[in-house]
Order: structure tokens, then C-alpha cells, then sequence
DNA sequence: CTAGAAGCGTCCGTTTTCGGACACTGCATG
DNA sequence: CATGCAGTGTCCGAAAACGGACGCTTCTAG
């Protein structure tokens, strides 16, 4: 349950001080200032927070999208959390389409980042989880899920998940539910 | 495209508050100051706002956390945002625990709060979309994800998904893969 | 009480899927 | 060049899944 944090910033105070704000006995935080070879730096963590302005005086947010869509293309499941502090809802907004997991303005709350950062790495674990998943885990989930959306109703469940009723018994007891 | 919110606090001055941030040509916005019925009231909603503290002076925060598992309980598929002026972290790990979206302090920044409430939106469409997928395009998908991951090795793919290999080429000719 | 609707669980002849095996291709290594 | 490894696509007898149909139990309404 111990999460591997990454952060990314050309800025060495920002570094340090949400290296100490994420810094517990629950995670690991590593540094960096720039995002030269960040695929490699980023590999096994669980999630990257990301500055938007590297260029010094840049402050439309192009670098940190391009690495954004650089490091999602590496590794979709991994959660990567943009910071900046010239924040307008477009940019966010765009972010988010682009693929970010949260969207955090400088200077931040420490709380705020600390949850952010959390729900970035639970999220990770949890798309890293289910892209190893068998193709008869995925369907007992399905089929789980379903039976209980349909208040246990076999029909409807079996219409639900575009089954017969007779398959729909035949699947349960292959999967021991 | 466009978002229906609800928002559920006490206090009149935070639901107009809220309702101006969030308002838009892509949202609609609707209030409430007190929990009862929730359920009734937040049928159809893409994402609820709600304050953990209804009670005058009450600050655990325990109202909005059985209010939050009231309505989980009810429709787990819709994103709850919880909001609270009391916010520990240990706080809001529970909150996050027990199915919240997301975890906002007041007072929030616009920006911010629009963030989060778009995103629990989309987290609620996406959750909705998933839940009414038939087997064959769950299946579909796991596979087509597999093919990815695997660059295209079907062997991979195959040991992946945890099929035999002519069980793999099957199953893409019946999908028309 | 009775008719109808809705749901349940199972049967069985037909259809589909299963997976080990085989032959083939590309490609790196000695 | 020869060897071997990894991957591909296909075949076929055995095995499993398919789904329409049947008889049964509730439950609701007239």
C-alpha cells in the first residue's frame, strides 16, 4: 500500500516543498527539474506530479501537455497530476482531455495535494490491476456486477449482459457464483 | 455533453455560491439545504456536491459520511464530491474510502471546484456507459486492450487473456478484429 | 377463486468451441 | 550455412455451450 511518488519541476523550492508535503510513512517521493527522460524515471511509480512551465516565463502550458501526451503514450495506466499557477479553466480543461488525472494550481494546500496525489495512485493501481485481468475474471466481474444491478433478477440480468437465461446458469456455476 | 449537478449545504449563502461557479451553458445546477430524500432528488444527476456537516457546529463530519453512503448505496455509479470547512486528511481518506469522488475545503477557488465537479461528472458517464455494456463488448474490449499491450503478439496477447492461442483467433473473427 | 403475467430451473438435439498438433516463416546466433 | 527458437495460421476429433421449450412456483388483479 506504499505509493511511489515522482515530481517533476524546473523550480527547486516547489520540489522541496511538495516532496515534504507528500512525504510520509506511506509513500516515496522522488525528485526531478527536468522532464528529459522521463519514462524512465517514471517507471513503477504509481503517480507523477507534473509542473506545465518549464520554459522560464512560459505560462501557456504547451511543455507540460507535450510531456503529458508523451508519458501517457508510454504508460496509459499511470496517473500524472499537472500543476502550474497560471490556471485557466480552458487549459485545465484541455489537460484533463488530454489525459491528466487532476489538475493542481500553485501555490497548492497541502491537504488538497496529499488527496489528489492519493486518488492519482489508487487509480494506477487500480487500471494496472485490471489490464492483467483474464478474460473469465473480467466476465465473473461482469457477471457479478450485473446480478447485482438486477437485484438478483435472472432475467434481467441475462437480457442485461445480451445472454440467454440458460447461458447465464451455465456461466454462474462455471465461475462458482 | 451538458452536466446536471446537485448541491446539498445548510447554509443559503454556499448554495448560491456554488450554483454561480458551477453554472454554464454545459451544466445545469440545482440546490437543496437539507439531505432528506436525497436519493429522490439526485436521480438523473451526473454528480452531487454535498457538506458533511448539517448539524449546527457539528464538524466530524459524520452526517455527510452517512448521507454519502446512503446515496452510494443507492446508485453507485454517481460521483459525490464532498465539501467541508473541517478538513483533516484523515478526514477525507475516509471519505475517499467510502466511494467519495472527490474532497473539496471551503472556501474552494472557482477553478478548482469546476475541475472537480467536471471530472466526478465524466467519472459518473463513464461508470453508467460501463455498467450497460453487453459480455460480447466487454469481451471485445479486453481483447482489442490485450492486442494493444502486447504490441500485436498473439501469443501474448493470447497467455495474456488466458486463452489458447487458436481460442484467440476464434473470438477475433467472431468480433470482426 | 381464477386467469394471466413474470420468473425460475432444467432438458436435450444441434451447433460451436476447444486445444493439441502440425507445417510453415522469419530471424538471430554460432 | 545450419541450428534452434519464437511466432504464425490451420486442422479435426472430442467436448462444451447453445437456446427453444417445458413444467413449475409466485404474485398480482379482476
Amino acid at each position: 500500500m506504499a505509493f511511489a511518488f515522482l515530481i517533476v519541476d524546473d523550480d527547486p523550492d516547489v520540489l522541496k516543498a511538495a516532496a515534504l508535503a507528500l512525504s510520509g510513512p506511506l509513500a516515496r517521493v522522488d525528485v526531478a527539474t527536468s522532464p528529459d527522460g522521463i519514462e524512465a524515471l517514471a517507471a513503477g511509480r504509481d503517480a507523477v506530479l507534473l509542473d506545465m512551465n518549464f520554459a522560464l516565463g512560459a505560462r501557456s502550458g504547451e511543455a507540460g501537455l507535450g510531456v503529458l501526451a508523451q508519458l501517457k503514450s508510454a504508460e496509459p495506466e499511470l496517473a500524472i497530476v499537472l500543476m502550474t499557477t497560471f490556471g485557466g479553466v480552458s487549459l485545465a480543461v484541455e489537460a484533463l482531455k488530454k489525459g491528466a488525472e487532476d489538475f493542481i494550481l500553485k501555490p497548492w494546500r497541502n491537504d488538497a495535494l496529499e488527496i489528489a496525489m492519493t486518488k492519482a495512485a489508487q487509480a494506477t493501481r487500480a487500471r494496472r490491476a485490471e489490464a492483467g485481468l483474464t478474460l473469465d475474471e473480467i466476465e465473473r466481474r461482469a457477471i457479478a456486477r450485473a446480478l447485482l444491478a438486477s437485484g438478483g433478477n435472472m432475467t434481467k440480468a441475462a437480457a442485461m449482459l445480451g445472454l440467454t437465461r440458460p447461458a447465464l446458469y451455465r456461466r454462474l456455476e462455471r465461475h462458482g457464483l
